[in-house]
DNA sequence: TAGATTGTTAATCGATTAACAATC
DNA sequence: TAGATTGTTAATCGATTAACAATC
């Protein structure tokens, strides 16, 4: 086996590392903004909210995009994570339900900050089709799989009730949807080349509220 | 040491188990209003999504509720997930920043149907005080900590742009709430005894792309 | 008793961390 | 050269998984 072109990243990168490369991209970002062409490990690390040794470890995954004694480029480590995470790429994604969070989410601009573009929304309301939000007009979502073959969408959006989540995702899969964001407190049953990945807002309050009961000490599991 | 009492944790649970009793107690309370009384580890792995090894060791952790050769009893199960991670107690929460996520957090039912009240909601900006949404008045930033001591509020939800992100946390922190759940862009810098987690809507996005690039061939990662 | 299923053990795997040799 | 800082090594820690003894 050959080595790779011009500092490539070698085979596959750990899932824990790939969950924070947005973030220190986000971290580079804020940088240059502030002028910055250059940063040690120590101040990248930091700015993301990690420990310097871990974000050395998790950057000896992509290349060695650093300069021993002197530290990062600014600019060219945030262009090579860019392209590492595919925030150099254009992504159409189509948003399914546009109920609160999905109204929501079209109007966020961090999706189209970071090339994400959304070229649909849908619902299965017929009340809702026709209503502009973000500027955007919401189709049926019958829809569906003539916009993604259209645009090529490769990511959908799930913001439908969790009752109607399984049926959403059914009609992705179908429409050719690889990848699918999943905002629905449902488990999804999909093929397995099918990655979905769920957020769920209130298992993350539940989270905090057990630690809050710990510290509080008001939790029923104390020893008699 | 002597025994704990009836069946009461030890000391701690592991992180990635805490992190997915919330979604056990999801899976069984549809079994619940499915009529299911009984359960056994494989059938309830399947609800929740996980292999059934996994879940009957992140349920030997709370302590042994199943029974050899039947299974689990539904809602005795539910009861002692409830109790360990906070949901049969009231968590009052306040929201800061009432903008188009704000709107979705405060009509989310997910909240209020776990124990979770919102006694308040909060905004920087004159122009949006005295908006009613969700049948709650919009009140300026500045009665936070009032509200706070009023209402032992523990949990306080940030979802203001990232830049009043840190003002907004260290007014939380300096009003004693010690539990933030963070829906701004930005690492919070917050005291070691505070809790933060984060939920960051665009890095899920970017993840997904990742993998789909990978998936695609379009990475830029590949050998000569 | 025979069949079923839990709770636990032990092996494996992946992530984190500190330390430091390499090197600018 | 001396000082600084990366990239890597090796140790540690925590999470996952399969297998099975315990036991209903």
């Amino acid at each position: 086996m050959s080595k790779l072109s011009g500092g490539a990243a070698a085979s596959r990168i750990p899932e824990a590392t790939v969950a924070r490369l947005p973030v220190y991209l986000r971290a580079l970002n804020s940088l240059a903004d502030a002028g910055t062409t250059t940063c040690s490990s120590e101040h990248l690390a930091g700015a993301a909210g990690v420990n310097s040794a871990k974000l050395r470890k998790d950057l000896s995954h992509l290349g060695s995009y650093g300069t021993r004694g002197v530290g990062y480029d600014v600019e060219y480590l945030r262009y090579q994570i860019a392209r590492e995470i595919g925030q150099t790429h254009d992504w159409p994604v189509v948003i399914v339900g546009i109920g609160n969070l999905g109204h929501a989410l079209a109007n966020y601009s961090g999706f189209s900050s970071r090339g994400f573009r959304t070229v649909a929304l849908l619902d299965a309301d017929p009340a809702r089709t026709g209503q502009v939000v973000a500027g955007t007009e919401i189709r049926p979502f019958g829809d569906l799989a003539g916009i993604v073959s259209e645009h090529g969408v490769a990511i959908g959006v799930i913001a439908a009730p969790a009752s109607a989540a399984q049926d959403v995702a059914d009609a992705m899969v179908a429409a050719g949807i690889r990848s699918i964001l999943n905002f629905a407190p449902a488990v999804l049953a999909v093929p397995e080349e099918v990655d979905v990945r769920k957020v769920d807002l209130s298992i993350e309050l539940q989270i905090l509220a057990y630690h809050e009961q710990r510290k509080s000490g008001l939790d029923g599991a104390e020893a008699i």
